[in-house]
DNA sequence: GAGATAGGTGTGGTCTGACCACTAAAAAAC
DNA sequence: GTTTTTTAGTGGTCAGACCACACCTATCTC
């Protein structure tokens, strides 16, 4: 019988391998959000390893956020969102208030990053679109950024952005403001390519006037 | 018997109630790193749960990075690190086909970031110092970004800088290029503090003259 | 035949008890 | 006093037992 354990040094524990297997699993049948892993008897008949070291592994991944589990029917790949996950971790982390101004200045430089790319890549059909979208006040300003994020198609800075956002908005109660006025002069701005405008309207939302020279 | 369970509507599962309770107590007692906490058989006693429901909590939290156990010791509160968790969402994250791009584009931009907040931030004094390190040859291209990016000051940029690089180098074959003159130029140009010639010179560091309207 | 009902099966959720491997401190031997 | 041995405590893992729930299917009722 060759166990999970087995087949290492041992200095790694059962539930890490178990993730690690999991990963490979899933990257080798290119499972994709939503669709079933096997169950937690199968995994362990299958490695060779006890249900309850299956289920470390399971449970780490799901207070991750990775996976979902529901009674009665399975354990699925989830589309990630940190919501969780950051609040956990902000509760256990962001004590100091060095961290909290971490967290704040990079989101700040992400968003302007992607401005920057949405400047030099989006196409004004893709702009229009979020614009309407604001117009019919469909979005708050959470989402609108969201989705100016997402043009500017990288999606690395999609899921920074998500959870730093996360962060933020735990750390910075508030914002109800919604200026519809301004996010439709962003929007603008970065339709015709303007830069300078750009940052100026960006600034503003964010309330950097002051700080305008830092960034 | 009163069980953690029962104090709840039981749509909360006993794991994620027990994490509860272990934020709690670590901020009721002020534990702090380094410090230990309650055994898993004893956690298991307090909070009348069984043990394999202690070790779900617990082996979550230790992938999360947020405690460490040592057989034989116990369990103790860590000082967070993120790399290893990110790198774990990384590699659960990053698995399509334009990652390779989002990565590099990302590590670029954030370097830029970082240059930025150099501009604005470093003192004149610890620039000398980064210089003298190089003049003396005890810099490798790496080594010497991140002294770059540690003196922006911003541990989050750190973080994930240095995952990024991982990913970078692993992708990208490679560069030995390390060419002296560059770095010591791009070292003066910040303590100059002129932000022009310190992107002119990084584009021409990174080999991103041709995109260089593109940034 | 259509619908409601009752089982059966598979799944996650939890607990218990049993070992093992390891560490550190106490006890014993010198 | 120093070394060795024992012992108690801790995490690591497994196996088995229930429970609660979701889903399917065969059966019953009309």
């Amino acid at each position: 019988m060759v166990k999970v354990s087995d087949s290492l040094v041992a200095n790694t524990k059962v539930y890490l391998e178990i993730v690690k297997q999991l990963r490979e699993m899933i990257s080798a049948d290119n499972l994709k959000s939503g669709d079933k892993i096997p169950s937690e008897r199968e995994l362990s008949e299958r490695l060779n390893v006890g249900r309850s070291s299956v289920r470390e592994a399971l449970r780490a991944l799901e207070l991750l956020g990775l996976i979902e589990t529901r009674r009665g029917e399975g354990t699925f790949i989830r589309d990630f969102q940190g919501n969780q996950l950051v609040q956990l971790l902000g509760t256990f982390i962001l004590q100091d208030e060095k961290a909290k101004h971490d967290v704040i200045e990079t989101m700040y430089l992400i968003e302007m990053d992607c401005l920057r790319l949405v400047l030099n890549r989006a196409d004004e059909k893709q702009l229009l679109k979020v614009k309407s979208l604001v117009e019919q006040n469909q979005l708050n300003d959470d989402e609108f950024f969201y989705q100016l994020i997402k043009l500017a198609d990288n999606f690395l800075f999609s899921r920074i952005w998500l959870i730093l956002k996360d962060y933020y908005n735990s750390v910075q109660p508030k914002n109800v403001v919604y200026n519809r006025n301004i996010i439709l002069q962003l929007i603008e701005a970065l339709i015709v390519k303007d830069e300078k405008w750009t940052f100026s309207i960006y600034r503003q939302l964010r309330n950097l006037s002051i700080l305008s020279d830092k960034y």
